[in-house]
RNA sequence: GUCCUCAUAGCUCAGCUGGAUAGAGCACUUGAUUCCUAAUCAAGAGGUCACGCGUUCGAAUCGCGUUGAGGACACCA
């Protein structure tokens, strides 16, 4: 819609624009400023200059009016176009909202070490990854989803030793000397149970069984973390095993020797990270030879160059914002563009219960489970709550505030404005059939704003992800359901002689409820 | 100490590519149901947009500084 709008305006005025939408309604649908940008250029008035441009659109037909107010320009779009875009709508559900973007995207999320189940933090990353997968996916691009698993290194090691020493504890039930770092959550004793259902007690006999245990944990902490994603409705298209990349090192390492930017100094290997704005060179291969994380990550992003995308996005918890500049630097020395990488830093999430906040922390094992929380709220709840917050601001919620079923929770608003859309239909018998051909004219005015709102959907799906701003998207669910639930008890429209029309009406919101919720990963119901 | 993010109503937050009277929900006060679900709606009250300076015809929005909150500053991942 706001595309035709750009293009007509631009047909007349030929030259750039800003369009807005008035705070507003009854100034019009959309509104440029443009007059105040010529006032200087042209040495007139705003208002006089935006009296001569409105003069220009007296013949066109998406606008029903174009008049000066103050200075501004303000359009207001013809029953007839938008008759015709909600009749499309309609009757063509799944093409809603789509666009014509091409380029390809590889989005990579979650990532989280296989050591233990996802908590509440996670899972902020997640429903914002998975959502922009949606609509991106909706808006045309070809995006991949996939999570990196951190399958090598250190942690590896713990959790192995972290098994078997709760194995010789609770199962063999031998006196145990506990490491300063080990996971300490309860899972790790679940573990160390199911290892003895699985594998036999003599497992935990033999410290030479702690690589073995690590392998087997990690594999049975992939398939906990998937189940928890599959909760939320989270399904990733591929994952990408860091231990499986290592015999690529060679090739890398010779990309960055080619490029310069690799040095030797006290027996380490070192990037020339600072040559790109990094606080310090960052090492790659230790004395003893293992290589660190970065170089995992070098490897990494080599491959997913290698794999021609136009654009990648990670989401990253916010801690590991000083990580950024490490791997773009890599990622130039490579030979690659960087500036093709976006990071997202999802902030962190305080979780509060009756006013009392919770630490979190892998380590300790008393973080939060993302299970229990989906358990306790819902999916949809806490999908909803989660984007409707800028992922780069912390995030602050009581749990107890889900479970209230009334307007503070915004899914419920919602989905009551779906389902009293669902319920007129009813009570009046007819179907879609039956009214997606009724012309929707000489609406009052809330018929018209409502109607307008509804239609506003694909360049909100739009906005939102091209800035990265899901809350956009909860935000527009929010008005316009609060603008059907204002029509509904102004207007009654069964057995009114505009019954036809507001159903057509309902019909084109119910659309866009029903997409807007899909493309977050909720699925709007039909009935309370 | 350096860097990042943030600061808007009593609370939780929108608004920020500069533009019309700064918005919503919760909480508070009042009202609406012979009528499609009152799980809703309407009205009222509530503001130094942290503070200062600057740019501009115009600043919550942009720049600089100050204050405050959280986070990051590994050969951990």
């Amino acid at each position: 819609m706001k595309k035709r709008v750009i293009q007509a305006v631009r047909d007349e005025l030929q030259r750039e624009f800003i369009l807005e939408k008035p705070k507003d309604l009854s100034f019009g649908h959309y509104a440029t400023p443009i007059a105040f940008s010529l006032a200087k250029e042209l040495r007139k008035s705003p208002m006089v200059i935006a009296d001569e441009l409105c003069k220009k659109f007296e013949n066109s037909v998406i606008f029903k009016e174009v008049i000066s107010v103050k200075g501004y320009i303000n359009f207001r779009l013809s029953e007839e176009f938008l008759d015709e875009y909600a009749s499309w709508a309609i009757s063509n559900e799944s093409e809603f909202g789509k666009s014509d973007k091409t380029e390809s995207i590889l989005l990579e999320y979650v990532s989280a070490n296989p050591t233990g189940p996802l908590h509440i933090g996670h899972a902020r990353g997640a429903i914002l990854g998975d959502s922009l997968y949606r609509i991106g996916n909706h808006l045309g691009y070809k995006i991949t989803s996939e999570y990196y698993v951190n399958d090598a290194g250190s942690q590896m090691a713990m959790l192995g030793l972290s098994i078997f020493l709760s194995g010789r504890e609770n199962v063999l039930k031998v006196e145990v000397e506990w490491p300063q770092e080990y996971y300490r959550g309860e899972y790790i004793v679940d573990l160390a149970d199911e290892a003895n259902e699985e594998l036999g007690a003599v497992v935990f006999e033999d410290e030479k069984n702690i690589e073995q245990l690590s392998v087997w944990g990690k594999d049975k902490m992939m398939e906990l973390i998937k189940s928890n994603l599959a909760d939320v409705d989270i399904e990733f298209e591929q994952f990408v095993s860091e231990k499986s990349l290592y015999n690529k090192w060679n090739d890398s390492f010779k990309k960055l020797e080619e490029s310069d930017k690799i040095f030797i100094e006290d027996g380490k290997t070192w990037i020339r990270s600072t040559d790109l704005g990094d606080e310090k060179d960052r090492v790659v291969i230790r004395e003893d030879g293992r290589p660190t994380y970065l170089a995992g990550d070098v490897i990494y992003h080599d491959n997913k160059y290698q794999r021609g995308y136009d654009h990648y996005i990670n989401i990253w918890g916010a801690d590991h914002h000083g990580y950024i500049s490490r791997v773009k630097a890599a990622i130039n020395f490579l030979g690659y563009d960087e500036k093709k990488l976006e990071v997202i830093l999802a902030q962190m999430v305080a979780l509060l219960k009756g006013g009392e906040p919770y630490k979190m922390s892998k380590r300790a094992g008393n973080f939060i489970l993302m299970s229990d929380v989906v358990k306790d709220v819902g999916s949809d709840a806490l999908r909803f709550v989660f984007l409707s917050k800028k992922s780069d601001t912390h995030l602050d919620f009581d749990v107890d505030m889900f479970k209230q079923e009334d307007s503070s929770n915004p899914i419920f608003y919602i989905n009551y404005a779906h389902a009293r859309i669902n319920q007129v239909f009813k009570k009046s018998g007819k179907t879609l059939e039956d009214i997606k051909d009724i012309k929707l004219e000489n609406l009052n005015d809330d018929a018209a704003n409502l109607l307008y709102s509804a239609l506003l959907l694909p360049e909100i799906l739009e906005d939102a992800f091209e800035s990265r701003q899901l809350q956009k998207v909860t935000e527009y669910l929010k008005t316009l359901s609060a603008s059907l639930h204002k029509f509904y008890n102004e207007n009654r429209v069964v057995g009114e002689k505009d019954e036809e029309k507001f159903l057509k009406l309902f019909a084109m919101v119910g659309v866009s409820i029903r997409v807007g919720l899909k493309l977050i990963g909720i699925e709007a119901k039909n009935k309370m």
